[in-house]
DNA sequence: GCACGATATATTTTCGAAAGAAAGATGATT
DNA sequence: AATCATCTTTCTTTCGAAAATATATCGTGC
């Protein structure tokens, strides 16, 4: 957003070309720089980028996107109260930390909000709700299938973080509840970090077969068999975390 | 609360977890402008002195409250994630509006946390636990009976919130869950608008004994029948929200 | 009169500097 | 050498102006 005398080659106020050249939007997509700052700052840390702990120094992250305070301190007020940073008043911000006691406490939070929310889905899903789940859950697979396939780049990674969030999101979209949908979104946002390799080694894919646990829910969600779904989600979700606590205990300490 | 052994009944004003325990400060107890302004719109916010939509012109706020418009924007930011304001990129913000569907769902959210923090508190629940609950359960009624009295000021009107805050957040104080405090203290706030006299008109004291109510709670809860005192909480809630709702469908037609 | 376009005004958003506070360094005193 | 006060430095927070954008106003052509 040239700004400081940079030259601007902008056809007067009617520049309607301005449509969709998004492919190489500088701020992604975003209307502000505020929301462009939440955004990268959110990936960044999540990714791990920024480790836990880390101190959020505003000159460092002003050089690091290019963006003057105003806009980044927006950013990371969002993103304290979504519990991705903390601030000390004239202490400035850092990075949230993490413990195997917050990760349980944001997992078993996420069970009594997406298993209501689950229940209320079964009920009121009608078709459209059924095709989305079947929809995300394929392009899931296939996700995951890529990155078996040995495409380990972060971008890979993204998307499959990506698809994974969409399937979960998918089975309760029907809840008809704002509120549920949000706080399971920010739920997983910050249970994202957790399953980090960084930070929570590299559980043994074969420890687990999660594409058959997902198929599972999906098959008793589809068939309305609400109480089994919803353990089997609950169970789905414990056992991720469950593996975390073992790999964060034995791995580094703290 | 006394989580190292220490043996401390917090009564009154000592409460560690009082809603608005600060001195006559300049900044009400702030650490920063920002802070300070943001304590003072989500006051004016629930209080009714901004109504829902309406805009909140930085301009404006900027002169009301003598700030400049960062530390505006950084509480206006927090209010949002609070679902206090909403926010249009470009366009500003203003108060969020509100709905019968809005009131439900945040009422319906709050139950669902607010009865699993119960239960968990109710489990977990100590001789301190049981002491607060009376102590806040005491202050409270000794709040409702001044009002009764006559005593109709806004800072009553304030005063009688902060202790029904008291009392439920001393009700789910054992849970020992960070999220679910917090979200119950959110969900707390963002149900106040609709109690104001001003959007629901005055209900009738007579149609229930809220007191009453209360106690009920109260006495399942120290006897730890689990299952009637999250009833008897849901009742309590659904109760509020469908005088509410009747209250606002006869009164303004929105 | 009415749609349309250009100009003017109002408002938000962003910037960079200045003020204010905390952490760290220096030095004098015991 | 240790303690405390003071100075420096670093960093956050706040300000007021400038830039970018939206909204309202006005005039023009049809």
């Amino acid at each position: 957003m040239s700004r400081n005398g940079e030259i601007q080659v902008r056809v007067g106020r009617n520049g309607a070309q301005r449509a969709d050249d998004e492919a190489q939007d500088p701020q992604g997509g975003a209307a502000t720089l505020a929301e462009a700052a939440y955004r990268r700052l959110r990936q960044d840390i999540v990714t791990g980028v920024f480790a836990p702990n880390q101190p959020l120094r505003l000159e460092l992250l002003r050089q690091r996107y290019g963006l003057s305070f105003s806009p980044l301190r927006e950013a990371l007020n969002r993103l304290q109260s979504e519990r991705l940073v903390v601030t000390a008043p004239l202490r400035g911000f850092s990075v949230a930390p993490v413990s195997i006691e917050e990760m349980w406490d944001a997992t078993e939070t996420r069970i009594l909000i997406e298993c209501e929310a689950l229940r209320r889905s079964i009920t009121r899903g009608d078709d459209d709700w059924e095709a989305g789940i079947v929809a995300a859950l394929h392009a899931l697979d296939l996700q995951v299938r890529r990155r078996a396939a040995g495409a380990l780049g972060a971008d890979e990674l993204i998307a499959l973080e990506t698809r994974h969030q969409d399937f979960h999101r998918a089975l309760i979209a029907q809840c008809r509840s704002r509120r549920l949908i949000d706080l399971s979104n920010q739920l997983y946002v910050e249970t994202q970090r957790y399953r980090l390799p960084t930070l929570a080694g590299q559980i043994p894919a074969a420890s687990r077969d999660v594409a058959f646990e997902h198929r599972e829910i999906m098959e008793a969600a589809l068939a309305r068999r609400s109480d089994e779904a919803v353990a089997l989600l609950a169970a789905h979700y414990r056992r991720t975390s469950t593996l975390t606590e073992a790999a964060m205990q034995s791995g580094a300490a703290k």
